[in-house]
DNA sequence: CGACGGGTTGACTGGATTCAAGCCACGTGG
DNA sequence: CCACGTGGCTTGAATCCAGTCAACCCGTCG
C-alpha cells in the first residue's frame, strides 16, 4: 500500500533526535499536556518525553496492530488516522492538528485501532503511556489535565457524531471549516484563509461523503458565496464563522 | 416539555437512598468502576457514592446546562441521552445499560452536554467527581480503570462514527442489534432474544435514520430472514450473530 | 511523450426522506 | 362498558439528495 519510509517512516519508530529535550520544533507550547506545570514537574514530563521526526508526508506514525506504547503530541504537522471499512475501502477516522493528542482512543486496549499517517512535515512528541501514568501519583494537575483531554475528545467525537447524523453534506463541511477555523485561530491567530492539509478525498471520507459529492458541495457553497476555492489547498471563508461555544457551531443561514 | 419526576425525578436529584451503600439494586457488580480493588479499596469508594433512584420511565436524571458535578453508573434499567439539533429536534446521543458510565462527556467541561433520561424504571449510582479524582492519588489501580473507561468510550465513539459514516441503514441496524446482543450477552448470558428498552423512534434518532426509515429497514430485515419482530419491545436474532473482536462487528450478509 | 492519481463535471440511479394516511395499543371519560 | 383521542409505529407514493458510473482536466513523474 501507498508509499511510506521518510526520515522517520519505519514501523518500528525509534529514530531519536534528541538525548534532552528542548521541544524546539514545537509550535504549542500552549497547548502542550505540560503547560501550567511548574518548573520541576515541566522537567519531569520532558524526562519521559521524545521528540520524533520529521515525518513526511504519507509516513506512518503507528499502523493499526502495532502494541500500544506511547501517545503521541503533534509539534508541527498534522496527521491523520484512517482504518479499513467492512467492504476493504480506507476510511479516514479523524484529522490530529497542532496540540493534538493522538493515540488516546488506543487507551484501555493492546494494540491501535488505526493507522497514523502524516499529512505533511510533522513532528511529534512521544509520550510513553506507563510513564505518563506513574507521572500522575506526584502531580494531580497533570493528571487531571489528561483526564481532561480525554472527556472533551469524548465530546468532540459525540458531537461530530450529532452532525453526521443529523445534518446535510453542505453543512457538515461548512462546520468542518468553521471547526477548522476555530482551531487555526487558537495558535495562529484569525483568519479567514484555511489551510488544508489533507487531501480532498480524505476530507470528503472523513465527513461521510464521496470525493464527487464533496467536490460539488465545495463549487456549490462558492456560487452561494459562502467560501472561495483559492486554491488547491486554501479555502476563503466570506462571511464571519458563527462563534464556537464550548465546541458546538451553530450554522443557521445554510441549507 | 415531556413528562418527568418520578420518584427521583427532580432537577436537583438529592433524593438519597440509604446512607451506607451496599449497592444492594445493583446488577452490575463486575462491571463496576471499584470491581477488583481490594476490600479497603472498596470502602472507600463506597464512601463517595450515593445509590439513587428508582427513576421511572422518562425521568431525567441530569439536563443539558446543569453544572457537572458526578458521573452516573448504571446498576439497572438504562438511559438515553439527548440533545437538539440545529433545527431544533431532538437527537438521541446515546444509550447507556447496565455498568455503562454515564456523564463523562462532561469532563473538562462546566456543564453537562445533553440530558440524561432514564428510559425504563432505573437505579443508578452517583459518583461525585471531585471525590473520584481524589482517590486517584492512593488509588493508582482505580485511576487507571477509570482512565480506560473513557479510552473504550473514545474508541467506541469514534468506531460508531465509522459505522454511521460508511454503512446503509440495514448495517447500521444490524450493526446495532448485535452490540446489543454482545452487550446482553456480558451481563445475562447468550440470548437471540433481544430487549430494546428504548423506543422506536429513539433508536431510529441514534443511527441518524427516520423512524419510517428504520420502521421499513427492520421489515426488510425480517423479510431477509435476519430477524424477527416478537413484540413491540423485542427482537429476535435468527442468525448466530458475528464475533465482537475488540468491540468491532464484521457484518457480510448484508447489503 | 504517456501514464498516473487527484480532482472536477455530467447523466443517471437509488436509497432514504418527506408527506400523507392508516393501524394498533392504551388511557380517559362518558 | 364503549367511544374517543392520543402517541407510537407502520405502510404507501412521490421527491430529493447523495451515490454511482463515466468522461475529462490537469499537474506530476518516470
Amino acid at each position: 500500500m501507498s508509499r511510506s519510509n521518510g526520515s522517520c517512516g519505519n514501523s518500528n519508530h525509534l529514530h531519536l533526535i534528541k538525548s534532552e529535550q528542548d521541544c524546539k520544533h514545537c509550535q504549542s507550547e500552549k497547548l502542550c499536556l505540560a503547560f501550567g506545570l511548574g518548573q520541576e514537574a515541566v522537567s519531569e514530563f520532558k524526562g519521559i518525553i521524545k521528540e520524533r521526526g520529521p515525518y513526511a508526508a504519507g509516513d506512518t506514525i503507528y499502523r493499526q496492530q502495532d502494541q500500544f506504547r506511547s501517545l503521541y503530541s503533534i509539534q508541527s504537522g498534522s496527521i491523520k488516522t484512517e482504518t479499513v471499512t467492512a467492504d476493504g475501502r480506507q476510511s479516514v477516522m479523524g484529522f490530529y492538528l497542532i496540540g493534538d493528542l493522538l493515540g488516546i482512543d488506543a487507551i484501555g486496549g493492546k494494540t491501535y485501532p488505526n493507522d497514523a499517517i502524516a499529512m505533511e512535515t510533522t513532528w511529534v512528541c512521544e509520550i510513553p503511556y506507563k510513564s505518563l501514568l506513574n507521572l500522575f501519583s506526584g502531580q494531580p494537575y497533570l493528571q487531571q489535565q489528561f483526564i481532561n483531554r480525554l472527556g472533551g475528545k469524548i465530546h468532540a467525537d459525540e458531537y461530530s457524531g450529532k452532525v453526521i447524523r443529523n445534518e446535510s453534506a453542505t453543512r457538515r463541511v461548512m462546520h468542518f471549516l468553521y471547526q477548522l477555523y476555530w482551531h487555526q485561530a487558537r495558535d495562529k491567530g484569525p483568519t479567514s484563509r484555511l489551510h488544508l492539509p489533507m487531501s480532498k478525498q480524505d476530507l470528503a471520507s472523513f465527513l461521510g461523503l464521496t470525493p464527487e459529492s464533496f467536490s460539488r458541495t465545495l463549487t456549490q457553497l462558492q456560487k452561494q458565496g459562502h467560501i472561495e476555492k483559492e486554491s488547491h489547498k486554501v479555502i476563503v471563508l466570506l462571511k464571519t464563522p458563527p462563534s464556537a461555544e464550548s465546541g458546538h457551531i451553530e450554522i443557521l443561514d445554510i441549507k
